[in-house]
DNA sequence: CGGCGTAACTTTACCGATTGAGTATCGCCT
DNA sequence: AGGCGATACTCAATCGGTAAAGTTACGCCG
């Protein structure tokens, strides 16, 4: 690699010390003019700025990282069954929200795929051993779960995304999902149901569980029938779900579903079966996406904006890396009402 | 954390330079022992072995990457409309795919969105520039791309996914998108249909160019009755394409769709203007989902394995870092009969 | 005018791993 | 026994950037 006498050094690599040899300085000076310090006279500084910028100098993230400087880089494992992966858009939505904010501040994201939760920890730990993130999203936290014990143990800021009472020392964005499910069974309730069907997803997942809870605490209350069923968020368990509620000699009016891909397998049901939505069945998915919106009829949907919840779990990481206060940010949700809900048939 | 006694250091940073001290040598011995390199004897490689085991240590990427080593990383920018992205399932499933290979390799995917080309384009130049990445795989090349113009001024390896004869110097895993459309044709040709509606994806990709050409060609080789209609793969626009075509007073008897989301909109569509499926027309998605399997009735779609393209891709990366030759793998693609489709009416 | 403070730099060590250039120790051959 | 060569290491420089510790030189004050 022969350098040109210009000094416009050969590939696209340009170190400071390529820009101290132009300006006439040391490596050093250019180091405190670049990162605004004193120590470099007005004039001297800005001619190195110039002279950075003429080469088009970009900092080496590698050696940064080497002196200890943070990656200023967040770390995200998608675990997910092989089946499920891709069929729900609540993720991509959700990165996208994260993406927005951590670009913005000039962090970028790290991502893997797992298929299981012994990976994603094994992943973690390789990600803290050389350095490569400052902080770790946790989605989807299950009950007792194993990934958050480890990450205690490894001692890396984490942020838990849709936790319940920050339970542990990491921060969590909570997901009131007592209260979404509130906004969900008040819609049914004020439209006149009195008997309802809400298929879930995955009860291993710790706000599944908190849906759950909050459903039967309602029925109770408000005295009218409810019925759980769990169906993985496999559309092919909706499906059998959905049959077997619907083929009780006095069913449901009204159908709640944890996914927008499980309520679609349970309309398909329903028309097979012969019921009419929403003339004898009512039906809310739990998720809103652009089919919710184009069906026939159109699903009424609870809208939980993905996208923000990932705003803030980008921010709450941020947050917790800056040492402020995390914020208690509200992530709002409400129902969508579409065709798919009406009263009840008389 | 405490350190222990017994030498174990502090946090989860293990150095070289940690094992040296405890084996009793150098952290050049170290070294050579850890890459298999001669200069060290089997007895004190075999003892430093155990020691790196037992301290845990994993190698400094950051170190690597400065002393002018691969990062061991692929990037990928994700450009699609704020309302598009999340939507479709092909990117999910493709990125999975992407990863099982990659991650065999060891190797990490450096993951951003971003909502146009040249910001695509910035993020680019951004990996370049601090090293971050190896190389850079570019999905939905355009006509004319300026994003294939840039990376090749920038000089680092890519892989262009579904792009068409790899035109530039860059490698590109092909998609014959002709090949798919004339398996799509021939199912509903097969079944009798004599008028057929295709409505289509952005036209400024590539990929879509090739299959309206190849759907024009097929028309006009069979004498059929072919009509091309554009929806950008906005489930609005493809509602107001399928109504438009429908309300012709001959109407096509089958329907193409380039995505499913852009299918399911057209299914709705059609039976809101009291078309039955399949009985008056019929539907195919270009992409198979979880979704067209429980839809009622079922959509027969054009599976063409995203998560196997995204592997190829991949693996096609890899060989292009290694140098060695790219195989030509193909994309194999195969309609999978459902409900949607059948005889026309007579 | 001597001394002190300080602005403006330079020198140097360092982060963790690699690597080419030394060096010590041994065995072996003549 | 002397010398040669190989083996098994150590030493030191390096990657690009940062930061603490020097080193000038100048201005100002008593």
């Amino acid at each position: 690699m022969a350098a040109r006498e210009a000094g416009i050094p050969r590939s696209g690599r340009v170190t400071i010390s390529d820009i101290a040899r132009r300006a006439g300085v040391t490596s050093g000076a250019v180091s405190l003019a670049i990162n605004g310090k004193p120590g470099v006279s007005d004039i001297t500084r800005a001619r190195i700025l110039r002279i950075a910028d003429e080469m088009r100098w970009r900092p080496n993230h590698a050696a940064k990282t080497l002196r200890g400087q943070s990656p200023h880089s967040i770390g995200l494992v998608l675990t997910r069954p092989e089946e499920v992966v891709g069929e729900e858009v609540f993720f991509t939505k959700f990165l996208a929200g994260v993406q927005s904010v951590l670009s913005q501040r000039g962090y970028s994201l790290q991502l893997q795929m797992a298929t299981d939760l012994a990976s994603e920890t094994a992943i973690h730990a390789d990600w803290i051993a050389d350095g490569r993130v400052d902080g770790i999203l946790v989605l989807d936290p299950r009950v007792d779960d194993p990934r958050v014990a480890a990450l205690l143990e490894l001692g890396l800021p984490a942020v838990i995304v849709g936790g319940d009472q920050d339970g542990a020392a990491l921060t969590s964005v909570r997901t009131d999902d007592g209260q979404f499910m509130r906004v969900v069974f008040d819609h049914l309730l004020a439209l006149g149901h009195q008997r309802i069907g809400y298929i879930t997803g995955d009860q291993s997942f710790a706000h599944i569980r908190r849906r759950i809870a909050a459903f039967t605490d309602y029925t109770l209350e408000s005295g009218i029938w409810g019925i759980t069923l769990a169906a993985d968020f496999v559309p092919q368990q909706a499906k059998e779900a959905t049959r077997k509620l619907m083929s009780s000699p006095k069913g449901p009016t009204a159908l709640i579903f944890d996914s927008e891909v499980m309520a679609i397998a349970g309309m398909a049901t329903l028309s097979e079966l012969g019921f009419a939505v929403p003339g004898d069945v009512s039906v809310l998915s739990w998720e809103d996406s652009a089919t919710c919106r184009v069906l026939h009829p159109t699903l009424t949907a609870l809208n939980r904006d993905a996208a923000a919840l990932g705003r803030q779990a980008a921010t709450g990481m941020l947050r917790l890396l800056d040492r402020e206060p995390a914020d208690e940010p509200a992530v709002v949700a409400s129902v969508v009402p579409r065709e798919s809900t009406a009263p009840p048939a008389s």
